[in-house]
DNA sequence: CGGCACCCACGACAGATGTCATGGTTCGCC
DNA sequence: GGCGAACCATGACATCTGTCGTGGGTGCCG
């Protein structure tokens, strides 16, 4: 009997996940939590062999959480899964420690067999992502950069941006068009559109 | 026995709400599809009681499919499904002559529940977002800026959305300076974030 | 130590953007 | 017919944005 953990701050997809995982005869849903932070805790008290994680949860996101629960409980796999195929996701992924990453898009089958794959010690990739991250590389902005980029994301203005990370607004806009010119842009808005593609955000 | 129809664009999810619903004794799926296209052939082979649209799909949205579907079976009630819990999607999606409407972090079992009611002749209303769709009101945008507006949201400068609408770079700022008013926001991103939220693209 | 990368800042400039005033057209409605 | 709403357009203006050059600071590595 495989034990399995599933976290999805989406109620009813989580719930469906639960119900299809249910009718695997060698698969047991131990628990199932809405945000990041209820990971570690219920994986603590459940002792799951597989917890499979949302990328995209409010609060702690999944990638933080994987991490956190590789220390925590080495011997629990993660399985990342998520809306988006995004390359900065599948790198990142592998790089806090998950042994498989899913897209939402993948026949519902493949779901029950990366669990088994997994947790028989194999590492289960998406050959598409794969190639793809290598090909997008790894992430080209700076720390700051990074941190300008995405606060105007969230439509903040230079001044704004200034004004909460305490920098000047020329300073602003230096880091800004940094990362429009690593990213090939050529506006504020489409960086933001080619950064969040690649999930360098 | 109810006779269900699914459309979503994610396999995965599909499948599991699947395996879920067909853990109901009295629920029986019919169908299952992909893309907005598929819906209706696919409802006139298999004849369901009940569609499950998700609002967000490659090709056709949920909402147009959703109304196309009203006039080709009538006797088949539509229920929306959305991640998003937007104002706007909610009274299109009632104006389509949906009966009912799920957001995916309901609890699971509402699914099955909202499913039942309809086939019943009722309707499932999500009373946070009929309220929040009362105070947000109807989408204040005229034809013309909802077009630029969705134009500059996907990441297109003036000039850009000058020429693939054949209009002058001025009129282009003044639908945008309109939509920014009327969404009472201060800076273009800021208007399309607005107008996404309240489902006005 | 001398590079090198990253961070911060200032100034200046072209071009894009948002606002406003103004004027024209069409269409539906009282 | 008069009126208002939506559409298109122009020109002018203040402001914002993106770019570039320059300079100074830190820390790391050969």
């Amino acid at each position: 009997m495989i034990r399995v953990l599933l976290a999805d701050d989406q109620a009813l997809v989580r719930g469906a996940m639960a119900a299809m995982l249910g009718l695997e005869r060698d698969i047991e849903v131990v628990a199932d939590v809405g945000t990041g932070e209820e990971v570690l805790p219920a994986a603590r008290r459940t002792r799951p062999d597989v917890a499979l994680l949302d990328v995209q949860m409010p609060g702690t996101d999944g990638l933080t959480v994987a991490a956190a629960l590789r220390d925590a409980l080495p011997t629990c796999r993660v399985v990342m899964c998520t809306t988006f195929g995004r390359p900065g996701y599948y790198t990142r992924a592998m790089a806090a420690g998950a042994a498989g990453f899913v897209v939402k898009d993948a026949p519902p089958e493949h779901l029950a067999d990366a669990i088994r794959r997994v947790h028989s010690g194999l590492r289960v990739v998406d050959p598409v992502l794969a190639a793809q991250s290598r090909t997008s590389g790894p992430n080209p902005l700076t720390e700051r950069e990074r941190e300008v980029l995405q606060a105007a994301s969230e439509g903040a203005t230079v001044a704004d941006i200034a004004a909460a990370l305490h920098l000047s607004g020329g300073t602003v806009r230096n880091h800004l068009s940094a990362a429009i010119s690593k990213t090939n842009a050529t506006t504020r808005a489409e960086a933001v559109r080619i950064a969040e593609r690649n999930g360098w955000l």
